[in-house]
DNA sequence: GTAAATAGATATTTCGATCTATCTATATTG
DNA sequence: CAATATAGATAGATCGAAATATCTATTTAC
C-alpha cells in the first residue's frame, strides 16, 4: 500500500462518527473499534483528538463544497437556475440522496453548536465553512449579474442554513422547498430581469 | 422560604451553563459549584442530569416564547406588521439586548445537534419547541389573514432560524435584518393587500 | 423536632493519552 | 538470493482526570 491507507480509515470513521453522533459524543475507542485500526496507528497519525477533529471537518468541507459545486454545474447552465439549483441539490441531500450518507444536518453547523465559544478552533472551523460557502455562491451570484452579489450569497446561505436546520430538527423534509421558493422570490427582487 | 429555592437555584444555573457551553460539556459537578448547593440537593430535586437537562429546556421553551410574543405584542399591533416584528425582536436577542443574557444561538437547536438522534427525549423537546413557535406565529398568520397560515408560519420559522443560526455560527449581526427582509418578500406575496 | 440541606467519602465508568513489547511486511544490503 | 534493517501496526497495560451517581453523618432552618 502506498503510504497512509490506516491513516485513511482513521479519517473515514471519526468523520462518519462525528457527523452522526456528534463531537464530544464520539470517543477515541469506538473510532478505533469500528476503523478497525490500534490505538497507536491513531497517535502515530494525529497529535490528539482535536487534531482528528480539525482534520475530519476540513475534509468534509472540501468534499461538500466540491459535490456541490459539481450536482449545481451538472443540473443548470444558467447562473440564475444555478443559484435556485442550489436548493435543489440540498434537497436531495435531505431526502438522504447523497452518496452513502444520511442526513443528519450540517455537520458545521452542529460543531458550531458544541463549540459555541467563537474563539475555539472547532467553531473557526465551521466559521470557515461558511465563509468559503458563500464566496461559492458570491460567485455565481456575479455570474447571474447581482448588484451585490455577496450580499446576496450571504441572504442565499442563511436560507440554506434555515433549510438544514428545519430538516435536521423537525424532520421538515419540504424546507428545501420552501427555500427554494423564497430564494426565487428574492431573485426577482435583486436580479436584472433575464434577457428571453 | 416556600419550597423549592435550592431547586430553583440549580435550574436556573443548569439552564444557563446548558446553554452558554452545550449540554454534553456542562458537568454536574460545575453545576453544582455555580448554584453553591450540595449535590445531594441536585439529586434529590431531579433523578439524574437526564431530567435536569429536560426541565431546563422546557422551563426555557417557555419563558422564550412568552418574551417573544410580549415583545411583539408591544411593538406592533397590526398583524402583519407583528409578525415583522418578530425578526426585530430577534434582531434585539442577537445583539444581546435580550434581559442578561448574551446571546449564543439556539438553546434547542444547539441542544438537537448535540442529540441529532430524533428519538432521543432532548431532540424531541427541541422538536416540540419549534412546533410550538410554529403554532405561536401561524396565531399570527391567521389574523394576519394568511390564505395557509401553517405553512406561512413554517416558512417564516425558517427565516427565523435561518438568521440565529447565521449569527451563531458566523457572527453576523445583521442576518435578522436580512431575514426580515425576506419575511417582507414573503408576506407580499403571501397576505392580501393591507387595506388603507 | 422534623425536614431539608450540607460536606465529604466513595463507587463506577469513561475518556484521552502514553508506554512497552511484539509482530509483520517491505526495503536495503551484502 | 539471503540476511537484516526499518517503518508501521498491533495488543494490552496503565495513568490521570473527569463524569454520573450513591451513601452517610452532620448541620441548618422553619
Amino acid at each position: 500500500m502506498a503510504r497512509p491507507a490506516k491513516r485513511d480509515a482513521v479519517l473515514a470513521t471519526a468523520k462518519r462518527l462525528f457527523y452522526r453522533d456528534g463531537i464530544r459524543a464520539t470517543g477515541i475507542d469506538r473510532i478505533l473499534d469500528e476503523a478497525g485500526v490500534a490505538r497507536m496507528t491513531l497517535y502515530n497519525h494525529f497529535a490528539g483528538k482535536d487534531e482528528l477533529i480539525a482534520a475530519a471537518l476540513q475534509e468534509r468541507s472540501g468534499e461538500f463544497r466540491a459535490w456541490l459545486q459539481a450536482e449545481v454545474e451538472q443540473r443548470a447552465t444558467d447562473p440564475r437556475e444555478r443559484l435556485l439549483a442550489v436548493f435543489d441539490v440540498v434537497g436531495d441531500w435531505i431526502r438522504g440522496e447523497r452518496a452513502g450518507q444520511g442526513f443528519a444536518g450540517c455537520a458545521f453547523i452542529k460543531a458550531a453548536a458544541e463549540y459555541g465559544d467563537s474563539d475555539d478552533p472547532v467553531h473557526r472551523l465551521a466559521a470557515g465553512h461558511k465563509a468559503a460557502l458563500r464566496s461559492d455562491l458570491a460567485a455565481l451570484a456575479r455570474a447571474a449579474g447581482a448588484a451585490q452579489p455577496e450580499d446576496l450569497a450571504a441572504r442565499l446561505l442563511m436560507l440554506v442554513d434555515g433549510a438544514i436546520v428545519t430538516a435536521q430538527v423537525s424532520g421538515d423534509a419540504a424546507a428545501a422547498l420552501w427555500a427554494r421558493e423564497l430564494a426565487g422570490l428574492l431573485l426577482a427582487s435583486e436580479l436584472p430581469p433575464a434577457a428571453p
